[in-house]
DNA sequence: GCGTCTTCCTGTAAGC
DNA sequence: TGCTTACAGGAAGACG
């Protein structure tokens, strides 16, 4: 599913695919995706003729620079996007197809249909929803540690869940949390407000080593998850715990144990992350 | 205001 | 073999 480094591989690569072409048109199949306008039909409307102009990524969206517009995506679980000939057969799975004046199209597949998409008139998109209340994820230059600080200690929750919360931090997701806590040698169910600044600390700083690392990996590839290009990646060769239950634990050999924690799989070290008092 | 639960979806794997 | 069921999960909205 992709995160903060699958959605940065895609927009890397995906930068090189559609920087300076202009949409000639769009086909909205499954008009769920299209969060905002409410009417699909004026969607399609308002983006024809505009020029992508750059690729940004705010924690896990992605977000493209039009002329007078922002679209703001989220891939969720499966969406990803390709680059093809409009003459080619569209796959199943397929919601959205932007066709460009140049006889290429953005496909936009999604099998959950979970994803969403958001055009905004741009310089807006950081004033509303879905950004709005966005954290800083911890590879901005101005990702605030106090603040981080701040939220964790005063919340009730566990850690797993609070790293989850993107108002928090942004970014990380299921897989990266439990990579995260690992490296942190954090227990997932240890509460906010009962972490030391040095424990807080050493969790950005894992959460910035994890992600730097599978960026430059390219991602990790669980079950679908592909770039733009349709490469996969190759970090799931180096998660510690994530998928990894009922193996070894590659620092002290206890067994990787997997727990729910707010519905969510959730894998640990026992031994490397020991239980809250 | 805060925390938890439910909902949206469908392919895959497990169980019978 | 074929059917049913559980499971995976990000984020918004409902609810206590």
């Amino acid at each position: 599913m992709p995160e903060l480094p699958e959605v940065e591989t895609i927009r890397q690569t995906l930068k090189q695919l559609v920087i300076g072409k202009t949409i000639d048109s769009v086909e909205v199949m499954w008009p769920k995706i299209i969060q905002e306008p409410d009417d699909s039909h004026q969607f399609g409307q308002s983006i024809q003729h505009q020029t992508i102009r750059d690729i940004r990524r705010k924690g896990k969206f992605l977000l493209f620079d039009l002329d007078q517009y922002v679209l703001v995506s989220h891939l969720r679980m499966e969406g990803k996007y390709g680059v093809h000939p409009a003459e080619e057969a569209v796959m199943d799975h397929t919601h959205v197809i932007f066709h460009f004046t140049d006889s290429t199209d953005l496909r936009y597949r999604d099998v959950r249909k979970f994803g969403t998409m958001h055009l905004q008139e741009k310089g807006t998109e950081a004033t509303k929803k879905p950004l709005l209340l966005l954290a800083k994820d911890p590879l901005e230059a101005d990702f605030s540690l106090m603040k981080f600080t701040e939220k964790v200690q005063k919340s009730e929750r566990n850690i797993k869940n609070i790293l989850l919360d993107q108002s928090v931090i942004a970014g990380l997701g299921n897989i990266y949390v439990d990579e995260t806590l690992f490296l942190a040698g954090i227990h997932p169910l240890t509460k906010g407000v009962s972490l030391t600044t040095e424990q807080i600390l050493k969790i950005k700083e894992a959460a910035v080593l994890t992600l730097q690392d599978a960026v430059k990996q390219g991602g990790t590839t669980i079950r679908s998850y592909v770039n733009s290009q349709g490469q996969i990646g190759m970090f799931q060769q180096q998660l510690n715990v994530y998928a990894q239950n009922d193996k070894p634990c590659h620092h002290c050999e206890d067994t990787i144990t997997k727990i729910k924690v707010n519905g969510r799989g959730t894998h640990y070290c026992p031994s490397c992350q020991p239980q809250p008092l």
